[in-house]
DNA sequence: TAGATTGTTAATCGATTAACAATC
DNA sequence: TAGATTGTTAATCGATTAACAATC
């Protein structure tokens, strides 16, 4: 039973990515039915987890058969809103922003890169798979010609606040941050904050600390 | 002072890295001293929490004056490992595979790609950079003769598990897997999931709620 | 029926914040 | 000195886990 559409703690909506991630694949074997035991198996976490997790959607399981895969996927699909397309732009044509461009995951996810912008000259006028990296000038007509929710932000420290204050400006909702610098944002703005080099610090240092 | 040395949670590791990245720029401005009041808000935190972080290390602020920042980056540099440089491999040489490897911050941080690895036979003898993609046979090899603590996993859903066993058979310690498959592995090997995907979703739904 | 599993409440655990004495 | 800031303890807050009645 769903209690307050707004009361859903971040650490929630990630768990329940990843019952999504593994369901839908789940789904796609021809799997009906699966018990709270064997989800919490399968993405590591435990039963009574699960279930609460669960007990957060608008969705029933069944007693001594568990939950019917294809329902809650769909229950999980609504309430994490992946039910329609999500549009983002980002900036920075550097490996990694040309790389995520390119990569099918986030189509099949729902979410369509519909601009691609860096304030190299030289890169302007360039493709990335369909589309031309354009200048920032451009952002506020791209992001309200093509109804963008979300700004990805790839482009070197140093730029990180400039370029998120234009893209706040330009009037996208919530920011992907892939660099390392801190962003200061207004309090309507959500910031997730996506640091490869962050996490392999963290793996480092968690290894390095067992072993000492 | 340093209670125990095995025994930091995964969010003050965090937060220690964070204050590590803006303290180390901070450094380089020239900045000599910051209050606990000052980097709580340069990083988004409270001064509690920033206070209750460096207490973990083995480190003294100085009343009234705050830190000293370049003592204090000494120490969360030994605190956090970062003292000595760190060889990984990377398998998978796709798009994002292959940017990571490009990418400078990893080497700025101390973080050294030595080898980078795909089943695609096609992709086998290809240059990335100065490295040469190489088949997973040669994976062992590499670990044993290149001194490899970790592992980087870049490859798409269904092979992750694969390779993920793969990898700690060639003896690596910890994973870092940026593919959004779950892993399952020994007790003695850590694994840190970085994935751009499923955090562009908590993004999004993160906003949508706040929208509704 | 007996056994298994859900849904939910209560208990535990851990992390963050507040408060304040000590200090310069 | 007065004021500001550290270091640490205690209080609060929230998240996870355990337990168990209800159910099929």
């Amino acid at each position: 039973m769903q209690k307050n559409k707004n009361s859903f703690p971040v650490p929630v909506i990630r768990r329940l990515s990843k019952y999504y991630g593994y369901l839908e694949r789940a789904d796609t074997w021809g799997r009906s039915w699966i018990s709270s035991k064997e989800l919490a198996k399968a993405v590591g976490l435990t039963r009574s987890t699960v279930r609460m997790d669960i007990s957060h959607l608008d969705f029933s399981g069944v007693c001594k058969k568990g939950y019917p895969v294809d329902k809650l996927v769909k229950a999980l699909k609504k309430t994490l809103y992946l039910t329609n397309e999500c549009n983002v732009v980002l900036v920075g044509a550097g490996n990694i922003g040309k790389a995520i461009t390119l990569h099918k995951e986030f189509q099949r996810k729902g979410f369509y890169i519909k601009g691609i912008f860096d304030s190299d000259k030289k890169l302007q006028g360039k493709k990335v798979g369909k589309l031309i990296i354009q200048d920032l000038s451009k952002l506020k007509k791209t992001v309200e010609e093509k109804n963008i929710l979300l700004g990805i932000i790839a482009v070197p420290s140093e730029s990180a606040q400039t370029v998120a204050d234009k893209l706040i400006q330009a009037g996208v909702s919530g920011l992907l941050n892939l660099c390392c610098a801190q962003l200061i944002v207004p309090e309507h703005i959500t910031v997730v904050e996506s640091r490869i080099a962050i996490d392999l610090c963290e793996l480092c240092c968690t290894v390095k600390m067992q072993n000492s």
